[in-house]
DNA sequence: TGACAATGATACAGACCTGTCTCTATCTTC
DNA sequence: GAAGATAGAGACAGGTCTGTATCATTGTCA
């Protein structure tokens, strides 16, 4: 059951890897099945028994994404317990970081979106139902933290917060983050009243 | 010289417009050469004879684009001459209505650099440039409006205008009009002073 | 009528992509 | 050592894509 640290990883997880990091950086129908397997090193098989096919893997990617990005969600909003407005604030903040990091590439899940247009893609699906659950975790923020109109702040948060992922993956907008942050700060400012800081 | 109204658009004229309407609505890899010319009906050899390849059809897509595009932008900035503020809270109002279009399917120019990925496509760097132009002229919008910092607004505000494409596209955020034009205004409003509307 | 340009129709080459099949090698567990 | 699971190697089928070549047709202008 423990596994060995210096063991090769098993199949399954090197594929999985491998294509993350292809798809995000290169593209999801630009990075074929030939160039995961190759680069990966492992055989094409190995891929099929894992995988029931090339949209069964960018699946098993987006669902990793989602595991990755409500951690990372938790860890940021974690710093300031019981505050939801601090909470908002640090999300943009450290979305605004985030987008300057070298390897950004812009958010997975729009990306997905904007090269699957088939309604049916599995793969699709669940990219939207990634914002959805976006909205509503930035809804419950924007209740708690007594904003007048939750609706209103929670769109126009998850607006800024697209615009930040577009913005810092396809743009040479410099650096966006003082940006990102300011522009979340007088919006739900504005919203909540400017009593609290 | 003059076009007789009933007399058929000469091919290249057909080929762009189907191949507008489809990398649009379809996405740029999704449609091969074959669905342009069956759809436009053409022969093939009448495209390859008035674009060199499919990256020069899709460069001229976007460059018609980038007419309309600029054209969009008079249209709306004409109604307000001599008042850069309310210029620039019509182009947001008018994109919140934009993005509600049953057609809108997000920004030509975003949608292409998320498909393109190669940094030596040509069209690519097309899509990059019309950002850099749109951000200039929102920056000299700032500018003429008396923002306390044209570049943080100016980013600001293109944050928000890609933020609009993006939710449009590929969310349901319901309407995002109201959204989208209430951002706009608090940001344009905080950095210009509350005194003129 | 005749020359010329633009266009249509269609076959084809070469590359790439997904997914399958077969055979072999390794590794664990008893 | 034997059995069974896991994985590597590589050929192959069937489809799609871009781009080229060939030949027939239409329309225009003189």
């Amino acid at each position: 059951m423990v596994e060995a640290e210096g063991a090769r990883k098993p199949a399954r997880e090197r594929i999985l890897d491998t294509a993350a990091e292809l798809f995000y950086r290169e593209g999801i129908r630009a990075v074929g099945i030939d160039t995961i397997i190759a680069r990966s090193g492992v055989a094409k098989m190995s891929l099929y028994r894992n995988f029931a096919s090339k949209d069964d893997l960018v699946c098993a990617y987006l669902e990793r994404n989602m595991v990755q990005h409500a951690a990372w969600w938790d860890r940021v909003t974690a710093r300031h317990p019981g505050d939801p407005r601090a909470q908002m604030k640090a999300l943009f903040t450290a979305l605004g970081h985030w987008i300057d990091h070298p390897k950004f590439q812009g958010c997975p899940f729009t990306t997905a979106a904007a090269e699957l247009r088939d309604p049916a893609n599995p793969a699709r699906a669940m990219a939207l139902a990634h914002k959805r659950m976006v909205r509503d975790r930035l809804h419950a923020l924007a209740a708690a933290a007594g904003a007048d109109d939750p609706d209103r702040l929670c769109a126009q948060l998850q607006l800024l917060m697209e615009g930040a992922y577009a913005a810092g993956r396809a743009l040479d907008l410099g650096p966006g983050n003082e940006a990102v942050a300011s522009a979340a700060a007088a919006l739900i400012d504005g919203a909540c009243g400017e009593g609290v800081g």
